[in-house]
DNA sequence: GTCTATATCCAGATAGAC
DNA sequence: GTCTATCTGGATATAGAC
């Protein structure tokens, strides 16, 4: 992947938050350096900075521009009318859904969340918040109308959170189960945990 | 906490492991120093090579110790013969239990796994699996019996642990939850995740 | 058993040539 | 836009004095 000087700004730049989103996602941020991520997309570690400020930036924008991506998504398939039965399954299996997709930047968004400094730690931890609150009115408005019958509506919420998030440690592509199969058991699980 | 030259091994060897516990668990591995673990000890940091050959094995021996500990202690609480109802309900409150008197112990083994190297990897990966075997046993036996109903057992078992293990990540002293409404509410959600 | 001092190496980040 | 070269600091780990 050497590359020789040259103009390539529309390339590097996103490689450059690839190959960081990949190696921080497998060895962890502080374990990573500036010049592993350079040499992964075949610059020095120099020109890395042409892109990012310093390396904590460089984590921050790319879990910040996931969550946003996530709640993004969420709003647009959320759909508010319905019952809390379907309103659930359709987060359930969105979530899900965007795990396989995006395992590196929900698995980066989980671990690395205590390497924010300063402001960029509230500002991430406000955007999870928004995310289970999402959730979190699915069940409350479900355990109102008498749907579900829940325990606890914040520690089912919690709960339920990292029981999905769980995936994220196991599923491989081409393992025993499809995607389809493993959303289907998540949901049935799902379905049993809010019903007497 | 300085302190003056002169022979502590009782109190330095524990303490050493204490402070690196405690900062591996709220920094992680690779964010921590030998600097900052010694000066928490009160001691220079080449002091600690008295006690441990490199951060690694420091990492390694906290690791190791728990996962024994954690396997020791679950078998001295459970019982073979019980109905499959009794020992899953066995497993849930002593596993809840014990995760709230180790917290850092847990969350490190959880958090680092992937900062061991080498063997060690592979040590603490066959013990948490010979912890995961003990869950899936109980339902596998509950499976066969009748008495469960699961639309897959490995996959029950990894998402009861990460569901379990979710815990760590919100519980603290004088919350509004007290333990035992934690353990129940946890054994609750357990009741309906394994039946129709 | 601990300290001071240090060897060795690598980290993040910047300056200036091309 | 990238390179080479470098500054500065801090990392792990060791040697030898006390």
């Amino acid at each position: 992947m050497a590359r020789k000087a040259g103009s390539h700004a529309e390339i590097t730049g996103p490689a450059i938050r690839d190959a960081a989103l990949r190696l921080f996602a497998r060895s962890g941020f502080a374990a990573v350096s500036m010049r592993e991520i350079a040499a992964e997309v075949g610059v020095r570690a120099g020109a890395l900075y042409l892109y990012t400020p310093d390396k904590q930036s460089l984590l921050f924008d790319l879990m910040h521009d996931h969550m946003q991506s996530l709640l993004a998504a969420w709003r647009e398939v959320r759909v508010d009318g319905g019952a809390p039965f379907e309103r659930l399954e359709t987060f359930v299996r969105f979530h899900i859904r965007y795990h396989f997709d995006r395992n590196d930047h929900v698995f980066l968004a989980y671990m690395e969340f205590r390497s924010l400094t300063g402001d960029n730690h509230g500002a991430i931890r406000d955007l999870r918040r928004a995310y289970e609150a999402e959730l979190e009115t699915i069940l409350s408005d479900g355990q109102a109308s008498g749907d579900f019958d829940l325990p606890d509506v914040r520690v089912t919420a919690l709960a339920l959170i990292a029981k999905l998030n769980g995936v994220l440690t196991w599923y491989r592509d081409g393992g025993r189960l499809a995607r389809d199969d493993i959303e289907r058991v998540y949901w049935t699980m799902t379905q049993r945990m809010v019903t007497a």
